[in-house]
DNA sequence: ATAATAATTGAATTCGAAGTAAATTATGGC
DNA sequence: GCCATAATTTACTTCGAATTCAATTATTAT
């Protein structure tokens, strides 16, 4: 076992400690002290690599002494591969989108991958945000948030995968992972009114909300199939306040028998409002119905008939979009749906 | 405004398209295009630094023209700062992380500094985690989580800035970021034996959680110290089934008039349970109290009276302390405690 | 044992921006 | 207009790991 002085002398970098912190471990080091090339080390690392066993183990003990981890950092510049995606939620209050969060994450991180998270404050903070996730050369985006077509434009002229979670673009082919909503609410309505309700009134999100169009026409639609009356729709924010709101204006001028909320978060303030303020019995009185399959509308305080949707798939869809993405570039966009569950609770009167 | 072919010839790089993707725009591109080196157009993207206004005008011009975004990657390589903080949550289903996480994110966008989510799905992952909290070179950490003093060790080594988020690491001068549990549950007891409550109960965390260990002790001490019985303590998980359980238990052999719950989601499974199946009214029969003060618990179905932790100025304060380290390295170590806002809501007697 | 082949290993280069020091240009004073 | 000083600008090097290709070593076939 021969000592090889001469080669590991020339491992040794020019101006090493040179710059301000203290001394970082770096793949030639753990080379320098395991008497190889510092190629040998970065080979060492690399799961598919040619190394004898031998060498490895050298390698390694050397990389375990000296506490060496690879830079990812380093190793992103030049493999061109970050590991690392953005996650782009623009409505964090509502608590569905934590789950989606958490979601990804776990997907993300079995494929080794890590995410960056980002929220918009405002709408328009957008653009700033894109640019800060181009600057991380990040391998691909998750979506929960709008974007104008020259967005969506400049993520394609840079080659970064996209996903839209919950949002559908017109005119324009983009890969998107949805909860069919339309349907959804279709399953709601048809149970309330095989239930025997007649009367409805409708608490909206934002008009800038394409889930929340959709929802609202996708209520609409079937009633009206069904030849049923119009439904009065309040305008709310998703939020708990404005499903108060929305009570206190739809009852104002005629008593609906069924109330459906475009997500959960504003049906339990429907509830909280039809039991706490005007005494009324849910599903006895009125029903209530909402959208998402949060946790807190799952409990038996609220019991709320709503339609779950299947986030663990969802999520694991969107991976799996962006990661095929990743490795095979030219991966046609493709748009999956999937049906919610319907969750018949306690808050409705269904059949 | 003479030409310069020649500096310009040499800054087109030797194997420039040679490897896999798309041509990328670098800051050799911009130069290019601009007639200037690439140390100008680096200086150009850097705040504090001497260009001339001629030369940015004409850097800003081929830049967006190029669609240039400087590469935060290599950028991270040489400063040796990449602007991103981990932060490990341990317990995402508790709905108070996701607060605390989208107040943290809030507070580091503000300063430039990017997240990267590493939650754990159990306890024991956290090493391999760390290690990959390491690979990325992030700049510091937040931590809701428990390290083992080694762990600890291994942050220090690296001068990585570590501030631990609601849990006190004894033995160890670490920074952290608290709300004060024990202080918190003593002002419920207070408000409750005031409101003439004799006979308690209590739902507790799992027993390696050091924020239940202290809302425990805190109450169970304040009671002693008043000269109260002990009160019986039926060990949950944070989980809203574990509030459900924890009624049916604590209900077997006493009554209690009142039952103190180490967090929000407890209380509130609690409270259904009490109403639900055992028909009793909220606050006449039996009071209930929870902490954390998350959004449903405020909502007026449950209206918990709670102790509210001061999550944005937590947060703000954990960044403070992560950046403070960041630029001054020698920064001691600091444990920052808030007192939480007892909010007294309707599921209690309090006086 | 020897040639032919396969498996390892290493030197040098690359990723893209930033820092350093030297060179150039602009400004000021007389 | 000329020298001194300040302000810009450039060439070159650096950060740390991966990769290419040539060199070396180990295996196999003959």
């Amino acid at each position: 076992m021969k000592q090889r002085r001469g080669p590991s002398l020339e491992l040794v970098r020019p101006g090493k400690a040179a710059h301000k912190k203290g001394p970082r471990v770096t793949s030639y080091d753990v080379a320098e002290l395991a008497g190889v090339s510092q190629s040998a080390v970065s080979r060492c690392f690399k799961s598919g690599a040619s190394v004898s066993k031998k060498m490895r183990a050298r390698v390694m003990k050397a990389a375990r002494e000296l506490g060496y981890q690879p830079n990812a950092i380093a190793r992103s510049l030049i493999t061109r591969r970050s590991n690392l995606v953005g996650v782009i939620l623009s409505d964090f209050t509502n608590l569905h989108y934590p789950e989606v969060l958490f979601e990804l994450n776990q997907s993300f991180s079995n494929r080794g991958v890590h995410i960056m998270l980002f929220t918009l404050r405002r709408e328009r903070d957008i653009d700033e945000i894109i640019e800060q996730v181009f600057q991380y050369r990040v391998d691909g985006v998750v979506l929960a948030a709008t974007l104008l077509p020259r967005q969506i434009d400049a993520f394609e002229q840079r080659h970064i995968p996209l996903v839209f979670f919950n949002r559908n673009i017109q005119d324009k082919p983009v890969n998107s992972v949805c909860c069919d909503q339309i349907g959804g609410e279709r399953m709601l309505v048809n149970a309330l009114v095989n239930a025997g309700h007649k009367s409805f009134g409708f608490i909206a999100g934002p008009d800038d909300s394409l889930i929340s169009v959709q929802r609202t026409t996708g209520a609409r639609d079937r009633l009206r199939e069904l030849g049923l009356d119009d439904m009065p729709v309040f305008q709310g924010d998703y939020s708990y306040e404005s499903g108060l709101e929305g009570v206190k204006k739809l009852l104002l001028n005629h008593t609906p028998d069924a109330i459906i909320c475009a997500n959960d978060v504003m049906a339990m303030g429907c509830m909280d409002a039809l039991r706490g303020e005007y005494d009324m019995k849910i599903p006895g009185d009125i029903s209530v119905v909402g959208f998402d399959g949060v946790a807190p509308a799952l409990w038996s305080g609220y019991d709320l008939t709503t339609i779950r949707q299947p986030v663990k798939q969802m999520s694991e869809a969107a991976v799996e979009m962006i990661m095929a993405r990743v490795d095979q570039p030219d991966t046609p966009p493709e748009m999956r749906v999937f049906s919610g569950l319907m969750c018949a609770g306690g808050s409705a009167r269904t059949a």
